[in-house]
DNA sequence: TAGATATATCGCAATATTACGATAATAACT
DNA sequence: AGTTATTATCGTAATATTGCGATATATCTA
């Protein structure tokens, strides 16, 4: 139904893939790296960066304010947009503790 | 459009980001713990476990076998799954990679 | 071979995502 | 107040995802 059954997961579970939906398209992870490298802090050059127009830039980058992993801070006529560090924080721990949970030499089978 | 400018993106974004849509659903994430915790590769216990139907596992596993990172052993009738290891390491790496490029605590704005 | 068991696949419905043009909203400058 | 620049939102179209019942497929056992 294209409704995710949310209700039936735990909470853990239901916030580490709502961080990795954030990362699940590559003009998001554009934006992270983007936002990584420039540490000062770039507000809308990711238009000029990104091979989209605005309003869907704008729309991803709503996507990343919205889990909380980025935040955004009016200067002018123009918007600053950086790494939050309390939800990147969060974000970065659920993940790794999931990747990290197993080494990829574990046998199985 | 429903439809990503996969194109426009480096293959190194796009991969980060098929990886990150991998575990992008609780589902899946649930998926995952499960084979890390019993390191005993499981089948389709996965079906008991989940609230979900047994069609509806079956694809979730589809997916997790399609970007690699898991793989499937035909047992009898039932069918072993379990991490792969080349997959889930480059799957970690990549991630990782994004992860870790910035901590936490870097300033901006 | 016939049944039982376990998975995969098909087909469909409901909802979500991606993308963009058009337009609104906000803030600076004149 | 009017103009310009920047970003957000709306509306819409195309496509993808999620979920499940029904059915197919494959393997074991009697």
């Amino acid at each position: 139904m294209g409704v995710t059954k949310t209700q039936n997961f735990t909470a853990t579970q239901n916030k580490v893939a709502s961080y990795a939906k954030a990362l699940a398209h590559p003009a998001r992870v554009a934006i992270i790296e983007y936002l990584v490298k420039n540490q000062t802090c770039i507000c809308g050059d990711l238009v000029e960066e990104l091979p989209l127009a605005q309003a869907t830039v704008s729309q991803h980058l709503k996507e990343l304010k919205q889990v909380g992993i980025i935040k955004g801070e009016i200067e002018g006529t123009s918007v600053c947009y950086c790494l939050d560090e309390k939800g990147w924080g969060e974000a970065r721990e659920m993940l790794l503790q999931v990747l990290n949970a197993a080494l990829p030499d574990k046998r199985c089978c």
